[in-house]
RNA sequence: GCGCCCGUGGCGCAACUGGAUAGCGCAUCGGUCUUCGGAACCGAGGGUUGUAGGUUCGAAUCCUACCGGGCGUGCCA
């Protein structure tokens, strides 16, 4: 944090951190009087509830055992040690010892004018840790789907945010590139392949072929599965008859009841999987026809991966083939989403490591053998972590093992991110636990977990058919909304835009419909499950991108309309005018950027982030609709207003950016 | 069975990690324009925070039990 000398006006501090800034206030007060100062000054908070100042301080009352006095005595006595009327007004004291606080006009006018004339908006960039973010990670030659857009872009804004703050990030996209799925399309492009299509559209013929031995294979396995499921079923409902038929005061009766219930839903849901697996080729004569003729075709298709692994020359071959063509196909996504990596290291790139992992572990006495397999048994676990199988195969955590060892011997990072869904966060737990066993305990290693994609029925994303929705489907979809929305002829011509060229309603379109779709995503809590409905995420009306974006350019319309120009660079703390509440209420907000920022990467929940912008692009547009900016009274209001409307503007801008969405001048 | 996560107005989500009268967005209803773009703004109704206890000055948040849901659970990733 930046030093704060008295004789220093506070206009010159580029990141200040206000709310970093007042807690050392208090903290310093705190000082030589309580146990532990530090502790208790981070209970400043911005105000809950604006009719008790802009920030408030929970401090007397925790203290009250501590210090052996009424909170209020002691808030009071906190407020006579405090040093802080450069910043606010003098505090009050409320209700059982809360302290507010209310920034003075001038502070306010001060912290406006720097972050106006700071190319970074007054955001600190002395930031230094080393991130390793290992994001996206899809598995190459499937197709990409929903669930591939959490880790992606989640991945991507914090990412985005860290190196705006001045960290070293290097994003890594640990690809899933030496996985069963080689061996399914190895074996179907031998046996189905269409050299034509595949001559002339590689990506399609390949991700052809894949669905069909996935299909194929789903169906061998589900068909003689099916009749004994729908027994299932049939004795599930009995059961559950029976335990109908129970007395109603048997005690048990809630319990099996429950659990009868439960069991009938199972079974139903696993027949219907069944059924629609054996359906699909059955309807399909084609697919039929291969069914046919490739009996056991996982067991065939394994048998590809077992030689690729083994090293087998033209499995090798083919996969070295296919993976640029797979890999061109994702990236053409990771275009579109304005995504970028700096490694993108797959499996692949590690398998020569990890039999030198495992051998390690071995004579370190870390892992031991346990069934015919080696294990890392770990404290606080009741399953080991296993490395290697009894076959001989390594598995998922092997590689991760050896990952992190590449890592801190090249990157030497201070924390390594794993963006990765929640299903996931027993293997990191006993993951990290194993890293940690092995050395590794300076370093911050972080499961950043999140929650599933559901779609409008409230389970998991796919369509009628079943089948999960392509993700370069969706961003089309979202696109083609977000035109439809934006860009019809009545709105367009109600906002005085009929001139518009085909080329801008299309950059328009792109902006918005994937800004919705990232914006949709990053605006959840990340731990939460969120329903993905296209429709709401487009609409310009409540939190959406749209809405912000929409605020954005009515921003720059203002500006574009106004005949005075304001050199922002050059304004100083007198020329902030703050005459209504809507003016000092925006003006609040756009100081509060760069705690926006910080906070959002405390604990990685770029959501954080995104309400800041809503709150924001909802304040402006409270304020442009209460305080005129074009005929506004005086010209010193004007230019006033001018500059509020341009900085927030940019704070809009950049903070969208941060989120890797992108705004426009008009729309 | 065991482990982890979650239950907040009709719907979708917040609540700065124990603070003040639980907020916001959809939806519903009612207002505001001859001025910067009305897909805007202002306002209203709607809640015993799953249930029952407990901890303390103070609980949506912490503890216990129960109800309901999701996920994981020794050789997938």
């Amino acid at each position: 944090m930046a030093i704060l000398s008295e004789s220093a006006p506070l206009s010159a501090v580029i990141g200040m951190q206000l709310l970093s800034t007042i807690r050392q206030r208090f903290e310093t007060a705190l000082q030589g009087w309580v146990e532990d100062p530090a502790t208790h000054a981070a209970r400043v908070s911005i105000a809950r509830d604006r009719r008790h100042g802009d920030y408030q301080a929970n401090i007397a009352m925790p203290l009250k055992n501590e210090l052996g006095q009424p909170p209020q005595q002691i808030a009071q006595q906190l407020v006579d040690r405090l040093s802080i009327l450069d910043v606010c007004h003098p505090p009050e004291i409320a209700g059982p010892g809360f302290i507010n606080l209310k920034l003075t006009d001038a502070f306010l006018g001060d912290r406006l004018a720097c972050v106006a004339r700071d190319e970074r908006l007054s955001v600190g960039q002395s930031a230094s840790k080393t991130y390793v973010i290992d994001y996206s990670a899809p598995n190459v030659a499937k197709p990409m789907h929903v669930g591939h857009i959490r880790s992606t872009v989640i991945g991507d804004a914090l990412a985005r945010i860290l190196r705006f703050l001045g960290h070293r990030v290097i994003a890594d996209n640990h690809l899933g590139d030496w996985g069963t799925q080689f061996g399914m399309i190895i074996y179907g492009y031998r046996h189905f392949a269409d050299s034509a299509a595949y001559a002339q559209d590689p990506v399609a013929e390949l991700s052809r072929i894949y669905r069909i031995v996935q299909a194929v294979i789903g169906y061998q396995a589900a068909e003689p599965k099916l009749s004994a499921a729908q027994r299932r079923v049939e004795q599930a409902r009995e059961k559950l008859q029976t335990v109908e038929s129970l007395a109603d005061d048997d005690p048990q009766r809630k319990k099996k009841l429950k659990a009868a219930n439960k069991e009938v839903k199972s079974a139903q849901e696993a027949e219907r999987t069944l059924a629609e697996r054996v359906a699909a080729v059955q309807a399909d004569p084609a697919l039929a026809g291969i069914a046919d003729k490739h009996p056991e075709l996982e067991k065939r298709a394994q048998a590809e991966t077992v030689k690729l692994h083994a090293g087998d020359p033209e499995n090798l071959e083919l996969w070295k083939q296919f993976l640029p063509i797979s890999i061109a196909e994702i990236d053409a996504i990771y275009q579109r989403l304005d995504v970028h990596f700096d490694y993108t290291y797959g499996e692949s790139f590690y398998q020569p490591l990890l039999a030198g992992v495992v051998e390690r572990l071995l004579e370190q006495g870390l892992a031991e053998e346990s069934d015919g397999a080696i294990c890392v048994f770990l404290d606080g676990f009741d399953a080991p972590m296993i490395i290697r199988k009894r076959d001989g195969a390594f598995l998922y955590a092997t590689t991760d093992l050896a990952t992190i060892d590449y890592r801190m011997e090249h990157f030497q990072p201070d924390a390594m991110l794993y963006v990765v869904d929640h299903r996931q966060s027993e293997h990191f737990e006993k993951l990290f636990s194993a890293a940690r066993k092995i050395g590794y305990e300076d370093i911050e290693l972080r499961h950043i977990s999140f929650g599933t994609v559901l779609g409008p029925d409230g389970k998991p994303f796919k369509t009628r058919s079943g089948d999960v929705v392509g993700l370069g489907y969706l961003l089309d979809e979202a696109v083609e909304r977000a035109f439809q929305v934006v860009c019809n002829p009545e709105r367009l011509e109600r906002a005085g835009m009929q001139d518009m060229s085909d080329q801008e309603k299309r950059q328009i379109a792109v902006t918005v419909g994937l800004g919705a779709i990232k914006y949709a995503d990053l605006s959840h809590n990340r731990t939460s499950d969120y329903k993905f409905d296209i429709d709401e995420m487009v609409q310009l009306e409540g939190d959406t991108a749209a809405y912000i974006q929409y605020m954005y350019a009515r921003s720059q319309s203002i500006l574009r309309k106004s005949t005075v120009t304001v050199d922002c660079q050059q304004l100083q703390a007198e020329d902030v005018v703050l005459q209504a509440p809507e003016e000092r209420d925006l003006v609040l907000q756009l100081i509060q950027f760069e705690d926006a920022l910080l906070q959002s990467v405390e604990d990685y929940y770029p959501s954080l982030l995104a309400a800041y912008l809503f709150g924001l692009a909802r304040q402006f547009a409270t304020f442009f609709e209460h305080c005129h900016v074009l005929n506004a009274e005086s010209e010193s209001l004007q230019r006033s207003r001018l500059a509020i409307c341009h900085t927030t503007g940019r704070v809009l801008r950049q903070g969208l950016k941060l989120l890797g969405i992108d705004v426009v001048d008009r729309m």
